[in-house]
DNA sequence: AAATATTAATCAGTATACCTCCCTTTATTA
DNA sequence: TAATAAAGGGAGGTATACTGATTAATATTT
């Protein structure tokens, strides 16, 4: 590995020293590599995250969605629509709060989540692959505590709780 | 801090164990605390690393400031046409290659540039210090090279070389 | 019960972030 | 020189992510 502090002529404001950047880059560079695994699914980071929730919780409201999958609530609401519209998710009014519409995959999207699995595991393989196990797995410990620490910092802060 | 593995009744496909959505949890946190810290400049984090770039290298065209920046093309110039419209960064055509638009910051922006780099590191250290130091050395030390291994997954890869 | 507050969802608007297609300009090559 | 390739840029489209405001339904308080 050459030395990386070079690269901007040595200049203090460096973007590589910036946890900021860091952090979008590997967003950036993880959405790519989940995109080519998952090409032939047309289906998003996003999109499968929320799928998951509603594989893990059925009938699930969409602030509960949001929450489960750290998105925002009114992206939430784009996210269902689409995935509406492509037949993989259902939506109805609640029958006890009819402020709530719940969502649940289709027969149809619940196939394309289970069999997304698969691919969503390689796409994160590939990403982390590059870390020796040591590694992945302290990455994975200080990422997960941060973003446990910073949980509030964001619109749609994840749960934490059991359900 | 109770156990995060229960949260999504301890189902294996829980998102809490996934590199990608950690990373997207963490770019959104830092997102938002940018912003924060940020709030009377009105500069975004893309925004300010743009800035950033042409601070270090006045007159850069567009391709370079996308690699430099770790943005893709197309969205360069669309922050740069954002950036030009509020006076912060100046566009001309090049005198060699008439391809090419090359960008400065004006004089106010270069202001706005310089005064933003304290807040950009107040962001930068709310963001990370929940984690002790030896944790946050350790994690920017993981993700600079988790970064540096997958840049060629993105399409806007950073420039690693001096220039 | 009526007024108030809260909650779920939506809508309009802005900004990233990426794609594909197309044009102009420059560089290369037949 | 003419044809071709390569590079920078722009237009148009999709999706994420957020702010702020509004609407409808439910909860709470007076």
């Amino acid at each position: 590995m050459k030395n990386i502090e070079t690269h901007t002529s040595g200049s203090r404001t460096s973007l590589w020293e910036r946890p900021g950047y860091l952090v979008r880059r590997l967003h950036q560079i993880h959405v790519g590599i989940f995109l080519e695994e998952c090409a032939s699914y047309k289906i998003t980071a996003v999109q499968f995250a929320v799928m998951t929730v509603l594989l893990n919780r059925p009938n699930s409201d969409q602030v509960t969605i949001a929450r489960e999958a750290g998105i925002d609530r009114t992206n939430v609401a784009d996210v269902l629509s689409r995935l509406e519209q492509r037949n993989i998710v259902k939506r109805k009014t609640s029958g006890t709060d009819r402020r709530m519409r719940l969502s649940k995959l289709t027969e149809n999207g619940e196939v394309i989540a289970r069999e997304m699995e698969t691919a969503s595991i390689r796409a994160q393989t590939r990403f982390f692959s590059t870390l020796s196990k040591t590694k992945q797995q302290q990455l994975l410990e200080l990422m997960t505590e941060l973003v446990r620490a910073n949980n509030e910092f964001s619109r749609a802060p994840a749960q934490e709780k059991d359900g």
